[in-house]
DNA sequence: TTTCGCAATGTTGTCGATAACATTGCTTGC
DNA sequence: GCAAGCAATGTTATCGACAACATTGCGAAA
């Protein structure tokens, strides 16, 4: 089990400059016309056996498929596409990629397309100025796509990409609907409602949320159906603090807010603000879950080890990147639309930082715990 | 600041099947013969002036602008590249993008790839299998890119890529020199030996290593650094425990661990394994830092949000993902070869989780506490 | 003034594949 | 036995761009 053991592999290095195991370095690629002449059949008669065009002789047949193995034949997907005038590759356009949500996202998305057929070509956009996003997006459109997905949605980001023609069907995702819908909560089972009907069961009131940054639709649609659902149930909304995703951002909000802390369930956008949260709830003396429950959305692998383990909405990023892609691919080719997969509703993991209400306030004030 | 106040942003189904901007849905792009019919010339003077030929008349310069303009036209890169046999695309092999180490690279080399001029393919390898990996690799070998590079390296992925001819420059990333190398760890400054040289300082004399998964070339390496640098300092190893990047992972390898309890200080090959190392500790009843000390690798955004805040190595993944995308850069192309950028060293962030070691052992067998 | 030279621009061929159309050579029906 | 019919295969055109070569036209040198 020591790692000496481990086989050595040669770790750097890795191209083969001198030589490989088939295929001559500095020669072209063979082409359809190479396979045909060393075949002695014509070049459409390759072509056709790699269409899967049936009515081939067995014999001319076995001639090809010995000079596509002798010569290593690759198609050229360049010329495939120029030609039949469709490709097969799908744009993803996606902010942080490091947030685990977006980037299950894409993962899920890349693999059904490439079960597709299709290769997904991921794109980052750094900046949020709408400036740098137009030219990615430009670069982006020359790029031959059959389809453009637009998987994190900020405003700007969906403003300049309305404004921008690509050409090819596009398609935004907008991540809220199975999380929960302002409009249309009565639906209970819906995520925000689930999480919040937790808490209330609990005997909590009086609930604060962390919100996501404003330009953010899913941070918007989250706090919508925080709102909804505290007006909804006559509970009392302490407030909604501004996040931008980040623990940071929720430790400084909840480090800063004035005593006394009357909330005593906080729902934060995501799991990394509830960590922060629940961090500076600590170091004002306040205790997890004693004192104030906290619940976050996402289920990041990290929320169960949390301290204390994180009660959080599990949200099925896998299904919904899938979903949006076989969506994408019904506006890129209806034929082949298959009926698209509807996202696992957001599940309610409960574990230890959601609790009881207190009986009364918790005391305020205390002198600052450092934490355990 | 309420959500209500914000601009109501047209979320769903932005696809705009109907009208356009500019552009007509069905038309073909305009094609450079489209623009020089337009402008009144040949479609070889509107390829000179895409291409930056000076010698063009104003006058005829004007035309071609102005028909480039009313006819929006984008350069068909298929075309381009098929008949220049080079194409301005990379392909880019990850494995876990979750983790924020690997995406922070590939979203550094995106990016500098873009500022070449290039456009990233990010293909996700799910599985570990080494039939699955050639078969996404057989499909990323037809997509005509200029070159490849595989940023996190599995054996399995490392050992197909290598039996693979993609006939373009390729690039497997080790991502282990800047953190840490057995043989050269005499440079103290590095990595690794900086973490433990941080620890011992402290006091520290029995150390525990919590490794990544073993045909993880990274994990590998680090555990190899972690080794050496105990030998060389005649530091005791108390064990390297089998982990696979996850919180859980760690949590479960130190739950298990059997008592008593001897390791003062615990270095866990990543941030993730680090909380779930810290979490198992306190259920065994043992306080960071006072009786054990904890430190990660990689500075993950939540890290400062543990609690107790985590005592990491900061790792530069972004300028180690532009520096391997350059040294890409130089094979696909020497001319245009820049001297690539080295990747900062790790850097240590030490915050609340490690600590002077205790006097004596801590005790163990106590209770075994929740958590605050 | 005539011709050469070169700048500006036009015409044709090419990349690798697919599609439309053309050809070959059996089999089959009368 | 001969033509029609069709299966198997070959030939040519095409996608959009770039490149090589061809042409035009104007100014300078003889």
């Amino acid at each position: 089990m020591t790692p000496t053991e481990h086989p050595s592999v040669p770790s750097a290095d890795a191209r083969g400059d001198d030589e490989r195991s088939r295929g001559r370095r500095d020669a072209r690629p063979p082409t359809i016309y190479d396979v045909a002449d060393a075949a002695g059949v014509s070049h459409q008669t390759v072509s056709r056996y790699l269409r899967g065009y049936e009515g081939i002789r067995p014999a001319t047949r076995a001639r090809v498929e010995q000079a596509l193995d002798d010569l290593g034949y690759r198609p050229n997907l360049t010329a495939r596409s120029l030609k039949s005038g469709r490709s097969l590759r799908i744009g993803a356009l996606t902010h942080e990629i490091s947030h685990v949500g977006p980037s299950r996202n894409a993962q899920a998305a890349s693999i059904a397309a490439r079960e597709a057929g299709y290769v997904l070509d991921l794109i980052f956009l750094d900046a949020h100025d709408a400036e740098a996003i137009r030219s990615s997006l430009d670069l982006l459109a020359q790029q031959d796509l059959a389809g453009i997905l637009a998987l994190s949605s900020t405003d700007e980001m969906t403003r300049v990409f309305e404004s921008t023609d690509f050409r090819v069907p596009t398609l935004i995702r907008t991540e809220s609907d199975e999380i929960g819908r302002a409009g249309a909560s009565e639906l209970t089972g819906v995520g925000i409602p689930k999480a919040i009907g937790h808490l209330a069961d609990l005997g909590h009131r009086d609930f604060l949320h962390v919100a996501g940054p404003e330009n953010w639709s899913a941070a918007r649609n989250r706090t919508r159906a925080f709102e909804f659902e505290m007006a909804r149930r006559g509970l009392r909304s302490s407030g909604v603090l501004a996040g931008d995703w980040s623990a940071r951002s929720a430790f400084e909000a909840v480090a800063a807010l004035p005593d006394p802390f009357t909330a005593t369930a906080v729902l934060a956008a995501n799991d990394q603000m509830a960590l922060g949260a629940m961090l500076a709830l600590k170091q004002r003396g306040l205790r997890i879950p004693e004192d104030v429950s906290v619940v976050g959305i996402d289920d990041i692998p990290e929320a169960a080890y949390f301290d204390p383990p994180l009660t959080t909405l599990r949200i099925d990023f896998a299904s919904s990147g899938r979903a949006s892609l076989q969506e994408l691919l019904a506006l890129i080719d209806p034929a082949l639309a298959t009926k698209p997969e509807l996202p696992a509703p957001a599940e309610l993991v409960v574990r230890a930082s959601s609790g009881p209400a207190p009986a009364r306030t918790p005391d305020v004030g205390e002198p600052v715990r450092t934490a355990c």
